[in-house]
RNA sequence: GGAGGGGUGGCCGAGCGGUCAAUGGCAGCAGACUGUAAAUCUGCCGGGUUUUCCCUACGUUGGUUCAAAUCCAACCCCCUCCA
């Protein structure tokens, strides 16, 4: 459908869009005045990752329409553990754990959003309300309002009881839980509107409906598409871990070099999520061919990385690829301190290339470990100053100790 | 409570006394080809070492045996059916 608030037309041209509760109401309520919408993160981690990126892009797109974003901390329901996509229980976090993560996430909202100014973006915990809850009044008050028959069919619940996995009570009561979130900040700041993965379309729809049946207030749910690459797998899995946001969980270099490595035919529907670039300028973008959509991918890097990292960081890291892959070397390789000539096999260990000595060994085996881009054998020595590639794409400099 | 089935490397999944560090698939890494892309082909893919060799590993703990992922016992966990 064609929309006529900036919000869901921004929303629907840049690919956010999966499933709306009631598109065209959300659509006239977003026309008339100031939305009011969250998303919901939990503290499972000290840093969040690009599987985050989407909905905080998307908070950052509500707010430069002129709407209103609510950041929810899931301290609380980090307690619980949502079953949601998991095909077994969430190993639980002690309380101390979740006040850790939930203080280093709280940095990167910074970033994208703005919280002052007219629709100043806030940040609320779910603590705050949860923990506090007496058992009883809240089953009298908000549990008689869920059957569950039909929780049964929710997907998250489903899908554990179709695999036979087990499914803790505990876990159960997540989308209760995560209901009366959204019932809370509808009654607190006036929220209207949920949003999320769309694996959160099931807590999302028992949120809707409790502020129905509760307050018979008006409520919106919007999921983002899951973001898979080219070639279907889901985004942001590597090997050596998920992308994460934060500086001190990757450094700028790789989280520029993720941005810089993607498919060919991602690039466009990336820099519609992932960039404020302009529609106009993206689609250029994305046209080029052949070795020229190198092009779009350093401007989808720089961009993204500027966004979550800073321009600086952005550019240093710009730079040092463009050094880098011309044969040099830029300040932002990873670096390994040694004293004088070191073994090659060392110096993988070293700069996080290999594991361990049988790796390196493999890969120098392999033909893929070099010294100042020449293949050597596993006895090469190198010194404070060379530089080491294992691959193509991995680089790093031994410095002087 | 009773009967039966099952727990294997990042995941899936074979093996069911030695030839098993454990077939195969996926994921991953490297090489070739390229554009720091995809696809394809090739090699690698527990740790330490010069291949030989040693260590750790098939839910946990013991046991049988020259020898166990494979047999036995106890325990833990999961699933199915019955009560």
């Amino acid at each position: 459908m064609t929309y006529t608030s900036d919000f869901l037309r921004v929303l629907d041209e840049r690919g956010y869009i999966h499933q709306i509760t009631d598109a065209a109401a959300l659509d006239a309520a977003a026309s008339a005045g100031v939305v009011t919408a969250y998303v919901g993160y939990d503290c499972t981690a000290p840093s969040l990752h690009i599987g985050n990126l989407v909905s905080i892009m998307m908070l950052r797109a509500l707010q430069q329409t002129g709407h209103r974003p609510i950041v929810l901390m899931g301290g609380g329901t980090t307690k619980v553990g949502d079953p949601s996509g998991k095909d077994d229980a969430r190993q639980l976090l002690d309380d101390a754990r979740i006040e850790a993560n939930k203080a280093s996430i709280r940095r990167i909202f910074e970033r994208f959003l703005s919280f002052d100014g007219p629709n100043a973006a806030i940040m609320v915990d779910n603590d705050d309300w949860l923990s506090g809850l007496a058992y009883i009044p809240f089953l009298r008050d908000i549990g008689r309002h869920f059957s569950v028959n039909r929780m049964l069919t929710f997907d998250s619940v489903k899908l554990r009881l179709d695999r036979e996995q087990p499914l803790s009570f505990l876990e159960f009561n997540y989308m209760i839980l995560q209901a009366y979130d959204f019932l809370e900040l509808s009654r607190r700041a006036g929220c209207v509107l949920q949003m999320g993965g769309s694996d959160q379309w099931g807590n999302i729809v028992n949120g809707t409906d409790l502020i129905r049946r509760v307050d018979a207030k008006p409520a919106f749910g919007l999921t983002t598409p899951l973001i898979t690459t080219a070639d279907g797998a889901k985004m942001g899995k590597t090997a050596n871990g998920a992308i994460w946001l934060h500086e001190d969980a990757l450094p700028n270099w790789d989280y520029w070099q993720f941005w810089r490595n993607t498919h060919d035919a991602d690039v466009g529907k990336f820099l519609k999520l992932f960039t404020d670039l302009p529609l106009d300028e993206i689609a250029r973008l994305e046209a080029l061919e052949g070795a020229e959509i190198n092009a779009a991918k350093v401007a989808l890097a720089n961009a993204a990385t500027a966004l979550c990292r800073g321009a600086e960081a952005a550019a240093a890291a710009a730079e040092t690829a463009a050094a880098t892959f011309a044969g040099g070397a830029g300040d932002d390789l990873p670096g390994f301190a040694v004293a004088g000539p070191t073994n090659i096999l060392d110096a993988l260990i070293g700069l996080g290339f290999a594991a361990s000595k049988g790796e390196a060994r493999r890969l120098v085996a392999g033909g893929g470990a070099r010294i100042d881009g020449e293949a050597v054998g596993e006895d090469a020595q190198a010194g404070p100053g060379a530089r080491i590639s294992a691959g193509k794409k991995r680089h790093g400099v031994l410095t002087q100790a």
